[in-house]
RNA sequence: GGGCCCGUAGCUCAGCUCGGUAGAGCAUCUGGCUUUUAACCAGGUGGUCGUGGGUUCGAUUCCCACUGGGCCCGCCA
């Protein structure tokens, strides 16, 4: 093929001297100055002795511009036998067109890569949100906003990684694979350890028991970039396997994490975008601090009349029907949320801190002061979705035993998402743990808003997606 | 798990109402053209119409099931 006519096709390496944006942006410095571009043909314009070739590479496009009587032998021989969606290396002079486009006028063309597979098509591009995801490299090279949003969601990660190391914290990584899960209530994935006897495994569902020991072990402040596991359907804003840092802190309670999160959102949207309001959706969202504060079990009492801290089972099941909220399980921890979902989760457009749950919905949380039937924990909505969870972590191990035992009945009860007691963890906070702070925070959700993303597969690089009946395995060449 | 919509060329789509075994643009290939921006002009290649079954002389079209995707609801704090 190509090598017969002496062109490697697949050669082994480039040396690239600009981006087409730095080249765009820094033009009257670089005019007449000569640069060497890398990166795909997206389009080619043949007029003869001329072709225009428009370059993408990680920063955008520029266009190639190039005249034939001024290439040798060489590069005239690939750019005759070079089509859209090859990847070409191209050297020349910073110049603008006749029409005034800013230019790579060609003095040398090298392929780097031939495409044998055809590009879809350059106005409509690729659409079809199954071949997007199913395959992602189609889609980010036609879609180049798909790119930036991966960018954004990388920023934001490590945004909130500076913001913890700069508060001395340690990263750390823990267990993936679990004995016992817990720290959550979700239905875990479970796998098999073959040389442990076939022992059965969990997939975390949170790391929270394991940071918990290392503050207990005096680290103090740590976190973990932790990918969780939920055996769960997907819908727009969840996904089975998602991101979250986990962050606890001794000495601290949710009070100073509030701050926290202000700060963190609103410096955020400030380097990013300029501006601390963010659209979302035909919403604008102001991170200016402080954020809104949702006293919502009061607030739900105020419109319902419905007073959740000192529900009980039974008084669930009869608001459950008076309430039309249709549980399966009608029990107060499920009806206090569903009654949050119906009443309040309306009014969190803007950055929300709803805090002060009962505490039978907080197992593993400090009760507030002042009020044994509330646990300080808030939860931050932004846009209608949760994006963090956080509290003054339960430190006493006789009320942490009894938080476990309860879990232990709802679960005997049938509650298979409520978590297994831990002993071994018990064991660990026997020993004292400091008064503690705790905070999730998802990295998912906060990357949807910042990219005014309806669906959370959108900032998920590759989705989990059913597998595609057998028989088309052609794989046709 | 329930409802609605969708699957036709590599991509974006038309055709289906009212059955007669398929069409456009882009891409690709050939030829022409030395400043284009969706370049243009001429010609060519490309499809077991998601899968299986049914009705029919005949199904891309009508019916059923399955499968994959999207949206909404339920569930997932």
């Amino acid at each position: 093929m190509l090598r017969k006519s002496g062109i490697e096709p697949y050669p082994y390496a480039y040396n690239v001297s600009h981006h087409a944006k730095d080249i765009k942006e820094g033009f009257s410095a670089l005019e007449g100055k000569e640069v060497s571009i890398a990166g795909r043909a997206m389009q080619m314009r043949q007029m003869g002795g001329i072709t225009f070739i428009d370059i993408q590479d990680r920063s955008g496009r520029i266009q190639a511009l190039i005249r034939n009587n001024e290439l040798d032998d060489k590069s005239l021989l690939v750019l005759t036998n070079s089509s859209i969606g090859d990847t070409l290396g191209i050297r020349g002079i910073v110049m603008k067109s006749k029409r005034g486009e800013i230019s790579v006028g060609a003095k040398e063309i090298t392929m780097l890569s031939k495409t044998l597979r055809t590009l879809p098509n350059k106005w409509q591009g690729l659409k079809d949100t199954e071949t997007r995801y199913r395959s992602r490299h189609l889609d980010l090279i036609m879609n180049q906003e798909v790119l930036r949003t991966f960018e954004t969601r990388a920023k934001f990660l490590s945004h909130v990684r500076n913001a913890l190391d700069s508060r001395g914290a340690i990263e750390v990584e823990t267990p993936i694979l679990q004995d016992l899960y817990g720290g959550a209530n979700a239905k875990p994935f479970t796998t098999t350890y073959h040389t442990l006897g076939d022992k059965i495994m969990y997939l975390r569902i949170s790391d929270e028991l394991y940071l918990k020991r290392l503050i207990i072990g005096g680290a103090e402040r740590v976190y973990e970039v932790s990918k969780d596991f939920r055996n769960e359907d997907a819908d727009t804003t969840h996904n089975p396997e998602f991101t979250q840092i986990e962050y606890y802190e001794a000495y601290s309670d949710y009070e100073a994490f509030m701050k926290m999160m202000e700060e963190m959102l609103s410096s955020f949207a400030l380097k990013t975008f300029g501006s601390l309001k963010v659209e979302y959706r035909g919403d604008t969202i102001d991170f200016t601090p402080p954020f809104r504060r949702m006293y919502w079990v009061d607030e739900l009492k105020g419109m319902t009349g419905i007073d959740i801290s000192s529900m009980t089972d039974e008084d669930a099941v009869a608001i459950n029907d008076s309430e039309k909220l249709g549980l399966k399980r009608p029990d107060r921890y499920h009806v206090a949320d569903s009654l949050f979902d119906k009443y309040l989760k309306e009014k969190t457009v803007q950055p929300t801190f709803v805090l002060d749950f009962p505490t039978y919905m907080c197992p593993l949380t400090k009760v507030k002061r002042g009020n044994q039937k509330l646990a300080e924990r808030f939860e931050l909505y932004v846009g209608r979705m949760e994006v963090a969870n956080s509290y003054s972590e339960l430190t006493d191990p006789i009320y942490q035993r009894k938080m476990f035992e309860e879990q232990e009945k709802e679960r005997k009860k049938g509650d298979e998402e409520a978590p297994p007691f831990d002993e071994d963890f018990i064991d660990a906070i026997e020993y004292g743990m400091p008064p503690t702070a705790g905070i999730g925070i998802s990295i998912d959700r906060p990357t949807m808003i910042f990219t005014n993303q309806v669906s959370i597969k959108e900032v998920i690089l590759f989705p989990p997606m059913k597998k595609l009946p057998p028989e088309d395995e052609s794989g046709n060449r």
